[in-house]
DNA sequence: GTAAAAATAATTGTCGACATTTCGCGTGTG
DNA sequence: CACACGCGAAATGTCGACAATTATTTTTAC
């Protein structure tokens, strides 16, 4: 009965992780307008503590923040959905170096429960968090490796792929990557540091290539395009 | 004329820039608060926009936001100095890769530019200068390279780097890392990546190599050493 | 004389209101 | 009938003031 009230929620943190997660599950669609006061009414709050959250989530690169225009959900663009995954190709193997050379029970512990979690999304069918929880598995690794630099690249990578599966991925291949996960942390487990970097590497692969990245290309640049015509 | 009055500056973005370049060069020390009333009457503005620019240094790590406390100028912590350092040898051997496969006059020439910038803040012994402009040669880099993701991971990196140098860095440490860009430069121009991410990856160990530390650990922590005895 | 405690001063967090800009709609004109 | 101009409404940017918390100083007790 507490958390059941929408409104009147208090921190700054948990009006953002509120918005953070419903883009990230795809309840607020890429471009949708987050009006100040809108916002401010919906959570019971004014409208600076509104601004202080949007300026919070544009920092993490979910929603881009237009001058005189107002917040709007993060919508990558195709060049960018591919810088993204070109950076993942880069630090994700390091990231797994580092976890697979520090690895403790403690560590692989927070890896099974998260498979746990992702498992029970899979069986149910829940689209939104599967998406999500395969965003977070990655995170988690970042945390668990526990270079902070890191850490926060990695957050905002996985927030942008997430946001870049909802607009360009065909939905069939939400379902081939828990397996991926699974392998991975097989060979974190095992130590195998090459095996699991390899296994990355073909996951983020397997994902990028799954995008249909033309197609989309259509209708998400078409202003641009005819900027130049 | 126009520029000599330091008061008056009106857009967010300048005042941003100008404090970020003020921690950069090192004129306003690791740990320094920043009273929000004394920037606003400092820069002529009001606090809401003294604010903005404290949260948008804030994250880009420059500067510490402690809660009812107040801004302080980052001070990076040993691990997180290796941390950064850590990612940074992950990622700019891929922006290299990256900036060489697509290399035109028009980037080189920029490349030359900075070298130039480079040359003369070291002729002149301006080591403020010459730390800053050692960060934005890297910042420069990724930039050609054009990566969105990688830009902005740079340029978190790079300024984090550079409170890093001034925290714990050998003054002579400096003057030697001149010539390592020079000698990037040229690889990068004929197109030997291979050669450039080895001369980058020995740069940024060389750079790590000769900071203190250790030493500077006890001068760093102190209220947090005597914290748990 | 030292140390704890209370009062004071200064700083940050929050709010509501005003100013400015943008967007939607209606009207007018060619 | 189409296009452009202009007006009105709504949203964002900015400011000053009040509330709440922290830091400092003074007071008081031992």
């Amino acid at each position: 009965m507490r958390t059941r009230k929408s409104a009147k929620e208090k921190t700054i943190e948990e009006i953002a992780e509120k918005i953070y997660t419903a883009i990230l599950e795809h309840r607020l669609a890429p471009g949708t307008k987050l009006g100040e006061d809108r916002l401010a009414t919906i959570f019971g709050a004014s409208r600076t503590r509104i601004r202080d959250v949007l300026a919070h989530l544009a920092n993490e690169r979910v929603v881009d923040l237009i001058p005189q225009r107002g917040a709007f959900v993060a919508k990558p663009s195709v060049e960018e959905a591919s810088d993204v995954f070109e950076a993942r190709r880069l630090i994700e193997p390091g990231i797994i170096r580092r976890l697979a050379s520090r690895l403790d029970s403690k560590m692989l512990a927070s890896l099974r429960e998260q498979q746990r979690k992702e498992a029970e999304a899979l069986r149910l069918h829940d689209e939104r968090a599967i998406v999500r929880l395969s965003g977070e598995f990655h995170n988690l690794l970042a945390e668990l490796a526990g270079n902070t630099a890191l850490i926060r690249c990695m957050r905002e990578l996985s927030s942008l792929t997430c946001l870049t599966i909802f607009l360009y991925d065909a939905p069939t291949a939400t379902s081939c990557r828990a397996a991926d996960h699974a392998n991975i942390v097989a060979a974190i487990a095992a130590k195998d540091s090459a095996k699991a970097e390899a296994l990355m590497l073909q996951h983020l692969e397997a994902i990028e290539k799954s995008l249909k990245l033309e197609g989309a290309r259509y209708f998400a640049d078409l202003e641009t395009i005819f900027q130049d015509i």
